[in-house]
DNA sequence: ATTATGTTTCGAAAATAATAGAAATATCGT
DNA sequence: ACGATATTTCTATTATTTTCGAAACATAAT
């Protein structure tokens, strides 16, 4: 992970319509969710929807995989994960890296 | 810490320069950095520093404050807290929304 | 007061992103 | 093969962001 894609990543969440997205992904879990699903749900035209899709999946945060006609969404964690323990570990203070070392520690 | 919000966060720190101007931060410490320090290691001009150190004090995950004729950047950290909370409670694993569940089926 | 220093605001150009209708593609059911 | 359904790609438009020089502003030193 580094900071390029670090960038990237987080552009891809920084989107209202995006991250709405990407919770409600959250929200369906491991089943993911339709497309269509998705657009019914936030009422965005099919277009824009898939347009903000592709860009979720470019960074990875997101795997698309058919089903038939349909075509299921579904969020990846270890993406997030990897996200997030970049923001922890360098964009934060020693106070969370104090933590982690516990971790290693116990 | 509403949905928008988040977004506008994600993207303050979405963004190639706004991320190393926040990591530099981080490393500096809560002694923070000046302005002028900043240009220095980046080799932004002023004008263009100014404007994305503006986007990440208006989120709040920058404070700045005038030292004399200088001014002094530092990271808020409980910003940085709120925002990777969100991402692991609101953005993760079905661990939360099992909990959700749960009170349905209890 | 004047000058030097550090930073921001203004203003305008260039680049990138968001939006969405229409056409194209893929798959299913018959 | 054909029609229906689901989604994407194409294309164009509009909106937002990025960029940075020049001018303005704030403070300090003389």
């Amino acid at each position: 992970m580094n900071e390029e894609f670090v960038a990237a990543s987080l552009r891809a969440l920084g989107h209202r319509t995006r991250l709405s997205i990407y919770r409600l992904l959250v929200k369906a879990g491991d089943k993911g969710l339709i497309v269509g699903d998705i657009q019914k749900v936030l009422g965005v035209p099919a277009s824009t929807l898939s347009h903000h899709l592709a860009k979720l999946a470019r960074v990875g945060l997101v795997s698309q995989g058919r089903r038939g006609r349909k075509i299921c969404c579904c969020v990846d964690y270890d993406e997030m994960h990897s996200l997030i323990m970049f923001l922890t570990d360098e964009c934060c203070t020693s106070v969370n890296l104090e933590s982690e070392y516990a971790q290693d520690a116990a």
